[in-house]
DNA sequence: ACAAAATTTGACTCTGGAGTCAATAGATGA
DNA sequence: TCATCTATTGACTCCAGAGTCAAATTTTGT
């Protein structure tokens, strides 16, 4: 909470501010493979740093504070997440629920293999300052926008069932932010099995029961 | 990691025995309304001490060290948490989905109404040295039991439907985990409302679909 | 009433991690 | 080449919170 930096700056140069924006986008990098991976409290700055090859004054010149770099950390990362997911609903063509299916198998498995510990960041607003609070909260509404409109599309068409959207998003945001704890030492087909099972299990809270026979 | 007083001690007389053992219940349960209302870490020594209206030190003459402490309130939050499920699962009658209803149902009051933060303490084992880990993941497997049975024996009677039962519970606690975050600015009759739509949702995991019509 | 045992205190150390900053090194452009 | 802007360093402060311990206080048994 002190100098007021950020990441904008009184301009330089053409090109330094290039360069400039490269190297943040670097360390907001590499800030978010580390908090995606073991959660804020357990990444220090100097962790940050060294996986940097700098120090953790450099990462000062750049942020304001840990949380700054955290939440910068945690859009980019957010971002890309729910692009990625976006695109797979724009692709698909078919029913709802296999839409919903391959969403939350999707969604499952980056979780499970690039990110185990950045579902937690949302799920719970460990007290963010309110400036970040706010950006997270509406990173995760984009987030939740993308499942919020299948259900809501297939409630609408009769297709599924559900109690109450949100309390149905809730529970499928729950179960999947908590997957990579569940799966962390499975590898491979055992993996796969397991991110299917999963994503069948969830399919019922819309009402979509599995095939019984 | 330090002194091996634990809770046993070379016995000093009668009395004094129970006098002491008074003392560190005191002591456990103050700490598992603490860690059970903030979590872990957002808990200090000095702040179940002052609770207590002793200091850090006291603690350390019946507790080697935070983590001992924390455990051993988990234990206790645990073993009468489980012991409450047990007793309504004794009591019930009729089918296993109204059992299965009623168990959620208490659980997650519980967990709203008492302990807002305490099923994270045993959902991420947050690297508890090994020994701890150890009662805690035992402690969690009776917990565990108590559903388990039940949908076992639901599937086993054809009224359930499930892909995986391992599956199904891990969905159901990281919902209920997270329950009490969800509801926490709810009171009343709403927050009432909200336990009653989180178990129908949770239901459907076992795929008892809520009454449509 | 008194000595021994049990308990409690509070001031202490130690550590990890956030945040600061003057000094230095490197890049840039005239 | 030199002055200036940009980036980086590393040694520093600060703080919270775990853990320690000798000394003081309280309880107990006789």
């Amino acid at each position: 909470m002190a100098r007021q930096e950020l990441t904008e700056r009184a301009p330089g140069s053409e090109r330094i501010q290039r360069k400039r924006g490269k190297r943040v986008k670097e360390i907001v990098e590499t800030a978010a493979e580390l908090f995606g991976e073991h959660g804020y409290d357990a990444v220090s700055l100097d962790d940050v740093a060294e996986r940097l090859d700098v120090t953790k004054g450099s990462l000062y010149y750049y942020f304001p504070s840990k949380e700054e770099l955290a939440t910068a950390a945690i859009e980019t990362l957010g971002d890309e997440w729910t692009a990625r997911l976006e695109r797979l609903a724009e692709q698909h063509e078919g029913g709802h629920a296999g839409l919903l299916r391959t969403l939350l198998h999707e969604h499952i498995t980056i979780a499970v293999r690039d990110y185990p510990a950045a579902l937690r960041l949302f799920l719970f607003p460990r007290a963010w300052p309110t400036a970040q609070a706010d950006r997270i909260k509406e990173l995760r509404g984009r987030h939740d926008a993308v499942f919020r409109r299948v259900i809501e599309a297939g409630v609408g068409d009769g297709e599924f069932i559900v109690t109450r959207v949100d309390t149905t998003l809730q529970c499928m945001h729950a179960a999947m932010a908590q997957s990579p704890l569940w799966f962390a030492r499975l590898r491979g087909k055992a993996r796969g099995n397991a991110i299917t099972e999963l994503t069948e299990t969830l399919m019922m809270l819309v009402g979509q029961l599995p095939r019984t026979g």
